[in-house]
RNA sequence: CGGGGUGUAGCGCAGUCCGGUUAGCGCACCUGCUUUGGGAGCAGGGGGUCACAGGUUCGAAUCCUGUUACCCCGACCA
């Protein structure tokens, strides 16, 4: 399997071609019937469970809830916030009728006409309207607010084309949507989340990325602000890893949510709002992968520890599981996920393939020879090295090499996309370097959408952000040669 | 929605141009034996309305007409 994997990638045309192949090969998803759609499998599902539940911690340690709203969201809430509906329109599935009958004509089951919906159903594509529609009953005083909500749902966005994790015409995200008495308190919140976003996809995916403003040509639709987090893949593109939004007073002014502040007048509710989606399975995957497979980073492999007898004849397998076991233990007792991988139907070196590809970071194999000689053959993902140590102490080893592991996945992509983070001062040197080296480039833009806009159409790199610590700099713009004051960050991108 | 491509076993494909025994190969699957420190070998076996519908023909996977599904490249997007 590992060896087609590694055909492909030395054709090296396609990189999402060799994503795709991967992805469904190492056994996390796999395209399904509905178009567009996709069938997370069980080991792609275990991973995304292990991030929903950190994710779910930090927001927990940061205040928030969980609730849940509905699915559908009647066309009029929709239609409430100008920006919100036209950014949205475009992609929507759409309820019609509530009911299906036998065909007349005996052609199976047709939509009864008589079952129209008095007013359509929209599919969340995401859940601002019905929340604030929710919130306005909610909220009467200062006394109601901070509302701190969170929910873990699916939303259907009709995409034209899609493509597995990163781009589906359904997928399962997280949405905090919060209420807040004054400005001050709604930006604190969405640059917290934005925060918390950021050290979740380092300190756990182990992937680098850079936090900043979106430009408002690509803002979220109806917001003030969009703050983001964005990923570099090894293919030199872009990917936006999660979003924060600053809402301002539109979906209160939307939804006509006011409350009696302190000084007894009424005002209008500021919002927030923030997601990331299975998207970031799709990061995960493009950030560390290799041609062998899959690299997890241990904080979210499913299995961080597998274990491999070697042996000739079902007595040897019984003692060297046996062997095993006992170590197997002790890791458990660690907190550290071990499989024992006893299957007689494939040999050993079968196994080594499957579970590199996989992702596993620590693969532990043990033989006769290391029976008599007490030790095991230890072999790390991250950089495929192998190492015959002494059984006695193994366990430590192994706790040990998650944090390193972990530690040296996040360094690793670090000091790539560091590597690809470039600084040019004309257009021709900008096109040059998206051509033949791609990655993130910083560049003085004039801060106009005409000038992003025209960028964009000629080379098809877009502003990713405004990075929080762009330092003040005087410079030109290199499209317009008009001044600057910084330089943002531009790049192709997912 | 535009441009290109493909539908033949669970998966990947050959055969189609130029119609002709019983439709073939690799992987996977099942059985048995031998193997087992990096993707095992041999032997045997199961599995197909050749995408669908209509037409031409003594005869269609193959030719003609229509339909449909999927993939790739654009426009759209987390």
């Amino acid at each position: 399997m590992a060896k087609e994997l590694k055909e492909l990638t030395n054709k090296e045309d396609s990189y999402s071609q060799w994503y795709n192949d991967l992805v469904v090969k190492a056994g996390l998803a796999e395209n399904s019937a509905v178009r567009g759609c996709m069938v997370i499998k069980p080991y792609g599902y275990a991973i995304w469970e292990k991030m929903q539940r950190a994710l779910d911690q930090m927001f927990k340690d940061t205040g928030h809830q969980n609730a849940y709203f509905p699915l559908f969201i009647p066309k009029s809430f929709f239609s409430k916030e100008a920006h919100h509906v036209e950014g949205f329109a475009k992609e929507c599935a759409v309820v019609t009728h509530y009911r299906l009958k036998n065909d007349p004509q005996g052609n199976g089951v047709v939509v009864d006409p008589d079952a129209k919906l008095e007013e359509e159903l929209i599919v969340r594509p995401t859940s601002e309207t019905i929340i604030w529609n929710t919130y306005k009953n909610w909220i009467q005083s200062y006394r109601d607010l901070p509302i701190l909500c969170n929910q873990w749902a699916n939303v259907v966005r009709w995409e034209m084309r899609t493509r597995l994790f990163l781009r589906t015409a359904e997928f399962l995200w997280q949405e905090g949507h919060t209420a807040h008495e004054t400005r001050e308190e709604a930006l604190a919140e969405a640059k917290k989340m934005i925060g918390v976003y950021k050290e979740f996809v380092e300190n756990w995916m182990g992937v680098p990325v850079i936090v900043g403003h979106k430009s408002e040509n690509e803002r979220f639709a109806g917001a003030e602000d969009t703050l983001t987090i964005e990923a570099l893949m090894q293919d030199g593109k872009a990917l936006q890893s999660g979003t924060s939004h600053f809402l301002g007073q539109n979906f209160a002014k939307a939804f006509d949510v006011q409350f009696a502040n302190r000084e007894g007048k009424l005002d209008y509710v500021w919002a927030t709002s923030w997601g990331v989606s299975t998207r970031l399975m799709g990061a995960l995957i493009m950030a560390h992968s290799d041609n062998n497979g899959l690299v997890l980073p241990p904080k979210l492999a499913p299995i961080q520890v597998v274990m491999v007898p070697i042996y000739k004849g079902p007595e040897e397998l019984t003692k060297v599981v046996a062997r095993l076991e006992e170590i197997a233990a002790e890791l458990k007792k660690r907190g550290i996920s071990v499989k024992i991988d006893d299957r007689d139907n494939v040999r050993s070196g079968f196994k080594f393939a499957e579970y590199e590809l996989k992702g596993v970071p620590v693969r532990l194999a043990m033989g006769p020879r290391d029976m008599t000689n007490g030790t095991v053959e230890l072999m790390r993902r991250d950089t495929l090295e192998k190492e015959t140590l002494p059984q006695e102490g193994i366990v430590d080893v192994v706790e040990k090499l998650m944090d390193e592991i972990q530690q040296n996945i996040f360094n690793k992509a670090l000091k790539f996309r560091d590597s690809m983070i470039t600084r040019v001062d004309t257009y021709d040197e900008f096109k040059r370097v998206l051509d033949e080296k791609g990655g993130f480039i910083l560049a003085h833009w004039d801060g106009t959408v005409e000038t992003e806009v025209a960028i964009k159409d000629e080379t098809k790199a877009t502003i990713r952000c405004i990075p929080f610590d762009a330092p003040e700099e005087e410079g030109v713009c290199i499209y317009s040669g008009k001044p600057s004051h910084r330089r943002v960050l531009f790049a192709r991108s997912y």
